[in-house]
This record gives structure tokens, C-alpha cells and sequence, in this order.
DNA sequence: CGTTGCGTTGATCTCTATCAAAAAAGGTGG
DNA sequence: CCACCTTTTTTGATAGAGATCAACGCAACG
């Protein structure tokens, strides 16, 4: 695994130039965790923070009397105890692989003195999360405010690109996926595809969506 | 009330030396609004950030159908809209006054040149972003598989405070922003809440939610 | 071929939004 | 304190979207 090709695919630093990413990667380093091994402990000193490249840890406080509390889990691509990093000294939960993993360990001194002497990184940094935070938003928001055939429509309009003159939608996953991706189940996904099939808005052939009236399919994505 | 204290109150600030505050207050000023006046809307260009000071506003999104689904409702010494104003674009949703409410404004332009200036006070922005970034996380996981009563349950466990060996939660606004914030309508709220206390989880008197029974709460929370 | 997994289709059921209306809770002015 | 009005909350009945359960076609593959 290439540690600066994954940096730059990760929405913290995929702004970053080259020669910051160069900068970066003397305070970063590859660590392998096996399952159910500890990454970090609550109240250790908070010395870096960490993104998952693949596996996944889950986040978790011990109570007093013992029993386990999960957080969070993170997979792939999430950051995990930043928020240690930029406030605190100490992890306030600890962390462990509950499946073997790969992540990118960042050191706290590493990111704050690059920061201090490149604020301009910080900018950067920044605006990557807000860029993550409004993809939330608008998850939410169609969650929330929309019905699967809309979802269904904005989705394919968001990841269709121009081919020969025609939009295209390329089902590079299982249709299993992209029903999860859309917050449903593959049957409910097969018939609004259906659905928009019967409207004349799309077709499909060999694992490609064909986008007859992009128009239209808009106006139905609300 | 007096800016500069204030500002010297809030997670952001509180280290700034009086010079340093001096600087910020050129950059920021009181906002005075009253219940139900507009903040900012959905698609403007984002040019500040706000402080609460006092009462209370909320983040929403409006969907082409008139539908209101509340993101946050943030209270005083939060902050609001300071991820927008990162990547120079427009708010992501709405915000509103629900009570009658005094914020500071602080302008885009001014943060910036206090974060060249200041570094230190981007980790303070990031690690607020972060814990944002987590939230949305969990609502959209909430959103997306789990039932009303569910997310209830999780919502007061995870709004609640203990106060005399008992969990209570305050019912500081109305039913009806609760219900929004939770993605849902006020009947269905309602009708959640008698479910709970029926079941003896817990009960309601003068505004305060008793939790009466937190561990069957969480085995319904999920 | 059998088997296994995915995708589609059909029937049914559950949850929740909607519509309607009653009840409760706040004001406000007398 | 009471009558009156407004707003919030609750309750009831209904309808619609989508989940669930079950069955089937179909391709990949040992």
C-alpha cells in the first residue's frame, strides 16, 4: 500500500500538494493490527491519531464495573480519535481491530507543528471537513425528506458521466450495494429501477444504466 | 452584554489574551433575533459564522414540498455554521431562531486571518468538526435502520443527565422541534412517548422526562 | 448437473405520514 | 379569578411507502 496514494484519497488531506503530502509523511506510518488487538487505551497520552485504510476498529469505554460500551465503529477511509488530538491530551475511549487492519498512524506532534509552520495546511484540512460535512447533510436530507425513487434518480444523476453523447451509470457493485448506499434492501432498489424503466427515464444492459432523459429524471429527484 | 467576556467564554476564544480579543472584536458583532426570524437560508453565500450566546437556534433543511427536517438545535456558547465558511460555497441548510436569541456574528474573512495568524485556534475549529462529523454519522446510521421509538430511546439516553440518582432529561423546547430533530412528526413523537411510558421506562411531569428504567432503555435503543 | 448467490417479482404486513378533531396548556384582557 | 383565544399536544382513523417473507429465474462454478 502506497501511504501518500492513500492520503490523497482521504477527504483530510486529498487537497494537499505533493510536496505536503511529502511533509506529512515523515510524522505518518503504516501499522498492521490483527483482530481484537489494542490500538489505543482511555487515558493514554493522546500521541496520534489514525485513518483506516481497510478492517475496521470499533471505539469503546469500560465502566466501572467492567462491561464493554461501544462507540463507534470506523472502517475504511474514517478517521479515528482526531478530535484527541486537536483538544486533548489524553484518548478519551480506547480502541481496538475487530478485524484485522491496516491503518495510517499520524503522530499529534507531526500534524501540530507542520500546522504551525503551514497554516495554510490547516485551511486545507479544514475544508475537507466541511466538505465531508455537507455530503452528511445531504445524506440526511434525502434520507430523510425523500422517497427511494427520488434518491434512487439524484444518485444516478450524481455518479452518471458522458459516453458517445449519452449519460451512463456503470453498476460497478452489486446491486445489494447501492441499495445499502441508498438506505434501502436490493428488492425495494429492483423495483424503482423498474419503476423509472417503465417511465422511459432509463434502461439497462450488460451492468450499465443507460439515462434516456436526464431532464426528467431530474425533476423527479426532486 | 459585554462581547468581549462573552467571547472569552466560548471553547473557541477562551485562551485569547485581551489583545488577541481586541483583534477578534473588529470582526465580530452582536446579533439580536427574535423567535422565528431567519438566520441565514439554505443557498446563500456563507459569510460568517455565529456564536450563541443566548436562547437557542436551530439547522434545518426544506425540501422542494415544504417538509422541515432540523439537523441541530444549538444553544448558547455552541457554535453554527463555522464548517460552511471553509470551502468559500454557500450554507448547506437553513438556520432559525426558536426562541427569541442574541449570537455573535463573526465574519469569514476575520476567522480566516485570525486562524494565519493564530493556528492554535484551528485545532480548537477541528476538533469541534470531528464531533460533528460523528454525529451526522450516527444520525444517518439512525435514520436509516432504525425505527421511531428506537431513535427516541437513543436520543433521551443520549440528552439525558443524572440529577438525584436519576437520569432526567429537560424538555428545554417544544415537542414539535424534538420531533423534527429525531426526522419525524409530532403525532409520531407523541405516540412514541406514550409507547415508553407505558412500558414503564419512563415518565413525564412539568417539562422533565424521567428515565425510569436507562437499561431496558438501551436494549430499545438498539 | 446440483449448488450457491444475486436479482426480480408477488403477496402481505408494519410503520409512519396524513387528515381530522379533541384535549391540554398558555397567554391576555377584563 | 375567569372567560376567551391561540398554540401545543394528544388521540383516532386511514392510506401509502417500503420492509419482509417466499418463490422463481438465471448465471457462475465446482
Amino acid at each position: 500500500m502506497d501511504i501518500r496514494k492513500f492520503l490523497l484519497s482521504t477527504f483530510l488531506f486529498d487537497s494537499f500538494s505533493e510536496k505536503e503530502i511529502d511533509l506529512l509523511v515523515n510524522f505518518a506510518s503504516i501499522k498492521k493490527v490483527n483482530k481484537g488487538e489494542q490500538i489505543f487505551s482511555e487515558g493514554q497520552e493522546a500521541s496520534a491519531f489514525f485513518i483506516v485504510i481497510s478492517g475496521k476498529v470499533k471505539i469503546y469505554k469500560l465502566s466501572p464495573d467492567g462491561k464493554e460500551h461501544t462507540l463507534h465503529i470506523h472502517g475504511k477511509g474514517e478517521t479515528v480519535a482526531e478530535a484527541a488530538i486537536f483538544d486533548s491530551m489524553d484518548y478519551p475511549a480506547s480502541c481496538m481491530a475487530i478485524e484485522d487492519s491496516v491503518l495510517v498512524r499520524i503522530s499529534r506532534e507531526g500534524i501540530l507543528s507542520l500546522i504551525r509552520k503551514y497554516p495554510e495546511l490547516a485551511f486545507k484540512m479544514m475544508s475537507g471537513y466541511s466538505r465531508r460535512l455537507r455530503q452528511f447533510v445531504q445524506k440526511i436530507e434525502e434520507l430523510s425528506l425523500k422517497d427511494i425513487k427520488s434518491r434512487l434518480a439524484g444518485y444516478l444523476l450524481e455518479n452518471s458521466f458522458e459516453e458517445g453523447g449519452a449519460l451512463i451509470y456503470n453498476l460497478s457493485c452489486s446491486k445489494k450495494e447501492i441499495a445499502s448506499l441508498l438506505g434501502t434492501i436490493p428488492e425495494t432498489l429492483s423495483r424503482a429501477l423498474a419503476f423509472l424503466k417503465q417511465k422511459n427515464l432509463i434502461s439497462e444492459k450488460n451492468n450499465t444504466i443507460i439515462i434516456k432523459d436526464p431532464e426528467k429524471l431530474k425533476l423527479f429527484s426532486g
